[in-house]
DNA sequence: CTTCGTTAAGACAGCGCTACCTTACGAGGA
DNA sequence: TCCTCGTAAGGTAGCGCTGTCTTAACGAAG
């Protein structure tokens, strides 16, 4: 009955692994990180080992001797949003598997709450941290710059130096939102907005730019406000109000087209009879609604994916070629335009 | 130049916090911990130069020293259900501002995912855990009760002796429902249902029961699939055709319902003249789709809040008196019934 | 035959914290 | 007055792993 066995854990270590595999405590970590120092029969023999004893490495202790965590940190706007859903999970399929433990932040589109969070989640010393966008405060880009923490940008691209980014632009999105409604005939657009993050006023100056580019005012609805079902039936309500005759609207997220479509529906206003409707993001219920909606389908899964892989390539120390990536839209025609 | 400096963090440690507070490394830790053997003098002095130094504890070290982690494992069915995304998001409310990390599971509906992820996550010795209803594999709960890991089940209730649950009853919902459809004269009476998992099980339970006590038939029509938009309408034309009389549907979760409620504005079926529809759940939309969708109002988020909280007593070693927290739902009555 | 460089394996010493045991000290009873 | 006892503080020894340095082994070059 030893002394130490008390606190110990039960569970495995890889002084038992080495032990039985005949080699040193150190020989067996290298084996088991697959680092090329490590003879391949010695290496195979420590696998075995590993294997035999159900050997789990204790990431408490790995982390304290390498000073580095096996943890990613996420940072997203909202869960409420299917969209950034789909991108979390991909995110998990992906470094799941490869031992990593995936810290899902969400910071309420506030860029205080998100400074907060970066400066919590330092603390645990992530080996890397996906971020959404690049607006936030200077305290937030300071932390990150100081702890020299990996990190991955998404759903919008940079070219600047140094500066990972996998997402797609959505300025161009909104242009080819406008230069559809104008190949539909409409004439008197607007461009109705909620929850004005840097995405959604960047979609909304593509919009503008390009029907500005075809000679076309563009009407603007946008207010801070969060997103919501009920929140796009009251905008529509208000801007046919103040601009009953017009006959395009996009809307910034699918959520606020759903609910004009609702509002148009009780007042009797045919979609898209009297006013075409494109939302943006291309949710499930967009292609089952009545009229089924005209929406920009987003890589959100896509973009998980690749912006975890391309944290792993950090991670692993790897050249990396392509700083952006580039996944494109998609617009999805459907009955509403 | 110390040779040690090389492979510190450069975060300030506790040692120097008890330095400066002239107390020794233990009593630091101790009243950093809260622990009360501490005198209240020194206890202050050291919260002071802590704080004076900015000194964040290290994880890593805590745990490898405690052998316990500072995380909690949630693990949910879905992300893809807005449902479960509104009780995690309440659970991480409660728990990050307390110091625990919360990690998420996602078992996509699979007992068998589930075991693997419980597998996976008990490697990392999470202090407690938080799961979904009580339908696992054995393996599963063998596994769970071997590492004697604390949990709180969610979403269903027990009485079963040193089992904590937070939720509300299913089978009650259920029988709410049916009384509701029968109280507006409806007599030919459906349960649609997909994913069916131990829940959806139970409040048709609920429902036929109660329509059985009527003297009432049920009629029922339930898939495996993953449900969604798309499949309420699929299922409503099915159920249609099989049996044009029915007047009253009860559809397991709302997004079926305004799948249906789609297919049944293409069809020109008036709802509620013809038939009527309750939902489950009480999404944000169903306030807003036409016609508005009676629903059963689900208490998502005290779940995660209430769950959360109780996890906390447990991990403190409370006495807990209530084993059962049942936070009961609403029947919301709207246009579609 | 010696020297050197190169590579593979091991020894060692922590990473920062907490569990456990010991010591110091004052209060209270004999 | 002495001795026990309870309490608060500290000393010590790891928790399980990896970074760094050292050693051993071996072949090539001089």
């Amino acid at each position: 009955m030893r002394k130490e066995a008390s606190r110990a854990t039960g569970r495995p270590t890889l002084a038992e692994v080495a032990q039985l595999a005949g080699v040193s405590q150190i020989t067996a970590s290298r084996a088991l990180r697959d680092i090329p120092t490590v003879d391949p029969v010695l290496a195979s023999k420590v696998r075995e080992a590993s294997k035999a004893l159900g050997y789990v490495p204790n990431p408490a202790a790995r982390m304290l001797a390498s000073a580095r965590s096996q943890s990613v940190v996420v940072l997203v706007p909202a869960l409420s949003n299917q969209l950034f859903i789909e991108t979390l999970e991909a995110i998990h399929n992906v470094l799941r598997p490869r031992g990593y433990d995936v810290l899902i932040g969400n910071f309420h589109y506030s860029r205080e709450e998100e400074e907060e969070l970066i400066r919590n989640y330092l603390a645990i010393q992530p080996c890397g941290i996906l971020l959404t966008g690049f607006d936030r405060t200077d305290a937030s880009r300071r932390l990150l710059e100081a702890n020299k923490i990996r990190r991955v940008h998404m759903m919008e691209l940079t070219n600047a130096e140094d500066v990972f980014s996998v997402g797609f632009s959505q300025e161009d999105a909104g242009a080819v939102v406008a230069r559809h409604l104008l190949a539909r005939g409409r004439r008197r657009l607007a461009y109705v907005a909620a929850q004005l993050d840097a995405r959604v006023i960047r979609r909304g100056e593509g919009f503008k730019r390009a029907l500005a580019e075809a000679g076309v005012d563009a009407l603007e609805l946008a207010v801070p406000d969060p997103s919501s079902v009920g929140l796009g039936g009251e905008l529509f309500d208000r801007l046919l109000r103040q601009h009953p005759d017009v006959d395009g609207i996009f809307f910034c997220n699918d959520d606020l087209a759903h609910g004009a479509i609702f509002e148009a529906q009780r007042q009797g206003i045919p979609v898209p009879g009297r006013v075409a409707f494109v939302g943006f993001n291309d949710l499930p219920m967009s292609a089952h609604i009545v009229p089924r909606l005209t929406s920009i389908h987003t890589p959100r899964e896509d973009v998980g994916k690749h912006a975890a892989h391309l944290m792993l390539a950090l991670l692993a120390g790897a050249e990396i070629r392509e700083r952006t990536i580039d996944l494109g839209f998609e617009l999805v025609v459907r009955e509403s335009s």
